[in-house]
DNA sequence: ATTCTAGTTGGCAGCCTCTGCCATTGTCAA
DNA sequence: TTGACAATGGCAGAGGCTGCCAACTAGAAT
């Protein structure tokens, strides 16, 4: 579309142009955000202006808008990277497995990387403290919700009511994950397996009826 | 504290006085939450403006902000809504039910009356077709979830290990009813429980392990 | 009826977030 | 060197939001 000498030439430079060119922004989206969540951490979500964002970062504060739509965009960037984490878990998986044990897999081996990494550890203390941030955060989780769904709705029937409650596996999955890497992180506790089996397995005794879980309509 | 004279007399109509002011200001709420769902309703949440709801109102712009924290509040006020009428249902229930049983009565009830309320068919209009609402009213989302899991918590033993996963239950009580009423409204189908037995069975279905729920750590 | 008092409201100044616009800078290729 | 073209910075301005103070209102005491 455009360009229009021939290719020949000019198509083994420019192959290599546009992913230096995403580099290069991810980069500074990464520096932007790394100064704001340390600004963020020491003195709080509303204390921090965009503008000590920007001088921290060494960017202008109109740059700063360039990389994230908002403020709240910077602090949401974790929720996001999160729920690329867990649709990529779950598109590991093959596709004879369950759902649940889809599940289970997403859990484990997305709660070991976050355990592991420190800036995890940097935002969940940042959401601990300041619920502002947590709002913040949190205004991006319909699509973050809606994202994580899809990766589920990829491996059930389609034109099927179960669609319908697969709208629900999104939220769950970013949930109960979440509930786990805090219990892992809050108590040093570092055999993330273990946890999440406990998490599964009491969500699912608290949650199923009392004998078994029974749906009483085969015929629906 | 205040007023040292005798409280004989000024007691029983002192004892009135709070309950009248708390009328008054909750009336004010809700003429700003109608006018402002209103003017979201037919131009957009981003595209209104907190001057325009105030006029729309019959308010100052300052006082709008006396009743609500922000613009995104009174977006995120029928969420609150909600949440309280979950927690009303489930506080409602007879101490000896399941999980299980309580989630099922509290989906039902609370579902049935959003069905029935045209100001339940406003919002999920708005939420529908502006985005920025919905992030908006995910503002209060934390909170809300942790309101209802309060509410599930009281029914679950304490000490527990179960608290954790229940934490998660308010999340998933907010998101499964709500998709219930979208369902409902949009097919306009008026068999409420019905559509709580199918989103409830498909979603157990769906979690559960193929054959049963085992959780396989009986010892830990 | 008048005065006192406390609570509610409106207006104003000012900070912060966010956007459109334009000038400047940097980079690569011809 | 020169000519694109993308990235950046600065600036003005709208809108969200808050602290402060003056004006108004309603009930209480006199």
């Amino acid at each position: 579309m455009r360009r229009s000498t021939n290719a020949a030439v000019s198509v083994p430079a420019r192959a290599a142009i546009p992913d230096v060119k995403t580099r290069k922004q991810q980069l500074v989206r990464e520096i932007i955000w790394d100064a704001a969540t340390s600004l963020f951490a020491e003195k709080g979500y509303d204390e921090t202006t965009v503008d000590e964002i920007a001088q921290a970062a060494g960017v202008s504060p109109r740059s700063c808008f360039r990389y994230f739509a908002s403020k709240s965009d910077i602090m949401a960037y974790s929720l996001v990277s999160f729920a690329e984490q867990l649709i990529a878990a779950v598109d590991a998986c093959p596709k004879s497995w369950t759902v649940r044990e889809v599940f289970h897999k997403m859990m484990t081996q997305v709660a070991q990387d976050a355990v592991n990494h420190p800036r995890s550890q940097r935002v969940f203390g940042i959401v601990k403290n300041w619920p502002e941030a947590a709002a913040a955060q949190s205004t991006r989780m319909a699509d973050a919700q809606a994202m994580v769904s899809g990766a589920f709705e990829k491996r059930i029937p389609k034109n099927s009511t179960a669609r319908l409650a697969a709208a629900v596996l999104g939220g769950l999955a970013i949930q109960m994950t979440g509930v786990t890497i805090r219990w892992c992180i809050e108590r040093k506790q570092s055999d993330v397996e273990a946890a999440v089996n406990e998490t599964l397995a009491t969500f699912g005794q608290l949650f199923s009826s009392p004998g078994r879980t029974e749906t009483s309509c085969h015929d629906r």
